[in-house]
DNA sequence: GACTAACCGAGACGGTACGTCTGGTCTTAAG
DNA sequence: CTTAAGACCAGACGTACCGTCTCGGTTAGTC
């Protein structure tokens, strides 16, 4: 009985000069949890502390800001990065934007677009996501390339560029929460412009 | 001297029971000044008040939320939208990117930065940049109308999707900080696609 | 109809250039109503003014600040003070506490606790409180001469100072809300004091 | 002189997960300082922070209420209830009435008379107040008992009533502000009153 | 086996901002 | 000249959160 007392009162103890992955873990989810309940507006350190029973230096200690726990929360729940290869450049970007906006429609989404809001003034949170950016970016250079090897791709055009206004249509529709249009229509868009050839 | 000392400790008095626009103004004045200052996360409304010498509850009458008042303030220094016709789309395109870079590199653009970020948790203007975007692609929608009458553009495009995606590719270019990209280079991307033709 | 909705919205306007009766009473029935519902934190001049439909200009014309209007108050629901001639100076002294305290169990009691508090820090209503306290004893003072007369009184009585001890009897027990103390018992305690004789 | 500094803008720190005395002591003086300094209106929660430099937190975690921090501040200063035993029960209270006197004319009056002034509209001061009124009686209780035991009492006083008086005369020369009255004269009132034996 | 070092929950601390309320002052518009 | 209405500055209200700090206790590894 007081066995059971015992480990119901239980806290994550110290478990050596060491950090505790439990501590971890906890923190994360419950900052996930507050963020998909409350908002960003809600997530507070002091809140966050309650919620995992965890001290607030401990929390400062492994994320000394707002923004680094943000990025913190977005990597645990983040998949791999998979780019379908349809053979073809244009459904090869309509499956990109299927894929990510379905990620999105999970928490993630919530996740990420505080993470842009909070790089607006969080200069440290910017860097970070220009960082992300510029590797996905280099993935979509990849996939040009091999296009370009198949002779798709018309010769004039700015590969990076391109792979930035991909980026940028994606995060668009995710920060005007609108993660519901067809991949296969901004597909089109973005393949072939607007002037006729 | 005694005039002197008056005039020096002076506030705005109420003009009667209305507004008093030297308020309004002096309140965004100051907003706006400490928005450029201080940073997003310095605009307070107490700092507000303080830099207006205004009371609290005179901002809280007109601007009910921190959104709001973001949105007053860039009501105050946004122009008017012109779109030149150059006759040509690609340019139409190139000319809108270099007139709304241009216009965010002095101040408007943290500010209206700020309001894409505060809308990721602020409801209410969420709902008053949906407006704003629409307007902003109704916009687009009449120079692709002209364009259309010229026989520029390709029979399958999707002008409001287009629309969209130039908007977001101004808006990525500003909460990416980079917002000295060519216009030319952005217009080729989204006239011609990346496909041979 | 339209003569209908005009007298439901009707309110007091100036009747010239004096004071407007109707203004005054709508002032103290509403602040009155106030003290007794929300207590005496509760009444504050907007919430007054809110209540009687006044403006607060108006309020503060008539009585500068909160205890000139509590005074106000107390003066508007008091009523003549009369002291029964029973013959024997205990049972007037009875009689008074019986009196006093049946009155001040309606509504006036509260008023004049909070004006005694209210004295504490506001010195025009400490002031105005001496003076009325002053009354009282003189009050006493010629009932005690009657007595005196009556040959009932011992000779060494300072007749002032128990004056004030009797007001200060039925002070006390209006601040520590104990109006149901029977008065023959006070009475009592203050004819003949502690001392076996 | 480096130290000098130091010492002067140290402020005080947290000493681990429990009440700083040094903090607690610097907030009742503070608010002892404000009381006598600016009056009972000047008071202000803001006011002792700035000048406590202490958060509004810290007062607000250990006295909740205005009434609660006002009852500390005399818990601070007052002193022990010592009772005279002269052996005879009018001089007994005589030296209370100039025991009492000395001590209030000191800083500890004004304190008691906000007391007693908030007591009107804090239920919860009134209650506190309630209780050391009843301890105060208490004391008296056992004085007369000793007086009874040297048969100087007569048989129909009211012990309790007569304590209940002597406390109300008290209380009233502090709150009409005349603790300047001879403690013997009182006394005669109390002992003898009014009815020729 | 004693000692050090870092970790952990808890929560106090001085502050700042929140959004609301109140106090007094002032102006307008209506009579 | 009075009245209702209400805008205005100032600042107090009580709450929440910030980031720092100390406490008391834990465990792992070193001497």
């Amino acid at each position: 009985m007081d066995q059971h007392r015992k480990s119901e009162t239980q806290q994550r103890r110290s478990i050596g000069a060491r950090k505790n992955p439990n501590t971890e873990a906890a923190i994360l989810d419950a900052a996930l949890k507050i963020l998909l309940t409350k908002g960003g507006k809600g997530l507070s350190m002091d809140a966050i502390a309650r919620e995992a029973k965890a001290g607030k230096a401990t929390i400062y200690r492994w994320w000394p800001t707002r923004g680094a726990l943000l990025l913190g929360i977005y990597a645990r729940i983040k998949g791999a990065h998979v780019h379908a290869d349809t053979g073809r450049i244009e459904t090869d970007i309509a499956a990109f934007f299927e894929y990510v906006f379905e990620f999105w429609r999970g928490d993630a989404g919530r996740v990420f677009a505080l993470i842009i809001a909070e790089a607006q003034s969080d200069l440290d949170v910017a860097e970070a996501l220009a960082l992300y950016r510029g590797e996905r970016i280099n993935d979509w250079m990849t996939i040009f390339e091999r296009a370009k090897g198949r002779g798709e791709l018309s010769e004039t055009v700015d590969c990076r560029l391109t792979a930035d206004t991909i980026i940028a249509t994606a995060w668009h529709h995710l920060l005007t929460n609108r993660l519901d249009v067809k991949g296969t229509d901004l597909a089109r868009v973005l393949a072939y412009g607007v002037v006729k050839p």
